[in-house]
DNA sequence: ACCGTTGTACGATGTTTGTCGAATGAAAGA
DNA sequence: TCTTTCATTCGACAAACATCGTACAACGGT
């Protein structure tokens, strides 16, 4: 039986109907997220480990859940690992514009030059080399 | 001497170059203030007990603060009444089609749909006419 | 001078949130 | 099999938040 199916709770990943702007907007609003969410825009998909966010696990698997559950992330399960994709078609099918504006917009701002995000490989990253 | 410059805080409205995206897209994330951005979209200015919203006074009192400390709304003072328009060209010269695609995207969704923002006047509007 | 209108400030309250450490589960490799 | 790696869940905790009632301040009219 392979690993997603004998997780105590399951991924929930809502549909692209099922989103709600008020929710995303919420997710978004935090400054770790919107780093998770910059890094998975330059590459296409990441391990949890492997993202340049200075918090303990069990925090950033807090903030994988709050970003899944609102529709911006997809997660899928491999081995030990746990991949993730931005749901950028998802979110610019239901909602067009949104996802680039507000990613537009925190990177024109002061906040986004402080800390630009790295882009390249992360499937055989190691945060420790 | 006007009543501006005697309240005991004045109002504080930020520059566009301090507007802070996290902040801002924190503000919108909360349906009553979502509303309140909305209304103010097809209306140009409105006295704060005017709004189409069920809550207290007080409550909305702090939801026009975060709004304004934001850089969302500005807030004039005239006699009793305290005037509130959206700043739409200063948030659109700072973060060009983030206002639009927030709340197109929000009524586009189904929240949006149950509750329509009545445009019209409302300087002389009275809620208990 | 007094009152009604408008909206704020303050304090209290219950909820949500972000954070962590410890324990847990599952897979991969030794 | 034993250990290491990866990421989670749980429980705890402080901070932030949305909400309200009450008190208050300022203006405008009577």
């Amino acid at each position: 039986m392979p690993r997603s199916q004998r997780r105590r709770t399951a991924l929930t990943h809502p549909e692209p109907e099922e989103f709600d702007v008020l929710d995303i907007l919420h997710a978004m609003s935090d400054p770790t997220r919107m780093t998770i969410v910059r890094t998975l825009r330059s590459a296409p998909e990441r391990a949890c480990g492997t993202f340049p966010v200075d918090v303990a696990p069990s925090t950033l698997s807090h903030h994988f859940r709050v970003l899944r559950e609102s529709g911006v992330i997809r997660q899928r399960e491999e081995g030990t690992r746990r991949w993730t994709t931005l749901r950028a078609e998802d979110l610019d099918r239901r909602f067009p514009g949104l996802l680039d504006a507000i990613v537009t917009a925190y990177e024109t701002s002061a906040a986004g030059r402080e800390q630009p995000v790295a882009a390249g490989r992360a499937d055989r990253h190691d945060p420790r080399s």
